[in-house]
DNA sequence: ATACCGACCTGTCAGC
DNA sequence: TGCTGACAGGTCGGTA
């Protein structure tokens, strides 16, 4: 489901619903598959906890979680009361504000009661999602694509022999870009997923560098792409989806020259580009 | 290093 | 109506 300009949305909308709230009990379900730390592990992290701040990295959502504050001055309480949960929605996962008494849906795996009486619950159904505790300073390699210098940026692909576009989708190279934005840089840039980051020019890359972030900003400003299931933690989907001009058009017309879209496999995934205005 | 493939899961949709 | 196969926003590990 998700990718930067997604997951972004969705931490927004967390950010203004969950933020200054403390999570005061947690269920887990019994499926392993979504969790990356134990499942006492994640429950004791979170069970008494304020929601500091809540933002992203890549496609990570974080969690800053603090103890509550005291009255007593505990010189451990700061270092050991500061933790981090994150969560990768994988395909299909999504996070959901709502009240104990809406429905629980199916394929819920987690839900955390919150002070002000809400519901914070993670939803997957295909369980590619990740849930996972860390001390402090999460960091899952690879620079932000809204960040990155377009020096920088060339460096990260510089003589690679892999395609673009698998390059692109690296995320310890660049974090956050997935499939659909790949695919729509890439037509911006009018280069193939196909060629060789090494022979890609200088200039090539510089348009590369732009398009990316031009794609990825007009994006979150869009609230993300909507293709099959995809809701932001309000529920509402996102209009980007509108926007694309390769992703899921295959052998309809170019939106700039007429000819039909192609789609190809590439790296086990759908590649979707125009042959006339991508060399 | 790199590239391809299957695996991990469930759901949906097109075609027969 | 129901079966089958292809496909889906992501990542990982194995193998050549």
């Amino acid at each position: 489901m998700p990718e930067l300009p997604e997951v972004e949305t969705i931490v927004r909308g967390l950010e203004r619903r969950v933020a200054g709230d403390t999570i005061e009990s947690v269920w887990i379900g019994s499926r392993k598959q979504p969790l990356k730390s134990p499942a006492a592990t994640i429950a004791a992290t979170l069970e008494g906890k304020r929601v500091a701040r809540v933002h992203r990295a890549g496609k990570h959502i974080v969690f800053d979680l603090q103890a509550p504050t005291t009255n007593s001055r505990k010189p451990a309480a700061s270092k050991n009361g500061s933790a981090q949960w994150i969560v990768h929605l994988g395909m299909t996962g999504r996070m959901v504000v709502c009240e104990p008494a809406a429905e629980i849906e199916k394929h819920t795996h987690l839900i955390a009661k919150l002070a002000s009486g809400r519901e914070l619950r993670f939803v997957d159904p295909r369980m590619f999602g990740k849930l996972s505790i860390h001390r402090e300073g999460f960091d899952p390699g690879g620079v932000e694509p809204l960040e990155v210098s377009e020096e920088n940026f060339v460096q990260l692909f510089r003589g690679r022999k892999t395609p673009i576009k698998s390059a692109l989708l690296n995320q310890k190279l660049l974090r956050g870009v997935g499939n659909i934005y790949a695919d729509e840089s890439l037509f911006r840039a009018g280069i193939r997923p196909r060629r060789r980051a090494a022979a890609v020019t200088r200039q090539e890359f510089s348009k590369l560098h732009r398009s990316v972030r031009e794609v990825l900003r007009e994006a979150i400003a869009l609230g993300g792409s909507s293709v099959s299931d995809y809701v932001d933690a309000d529920g509402e989907e996102g209009f980007f989806q509108l926007e694309h001009r390769v992703y899921g058009r295959e052998g309809e017309p170019c939106r700039v020259c007429g000819t039909a879209i192609r789609r190809v496999v590439l790296a086990g995934r759908s590649s979707h580009y125009c042959p006339q205005c991508q060399k």
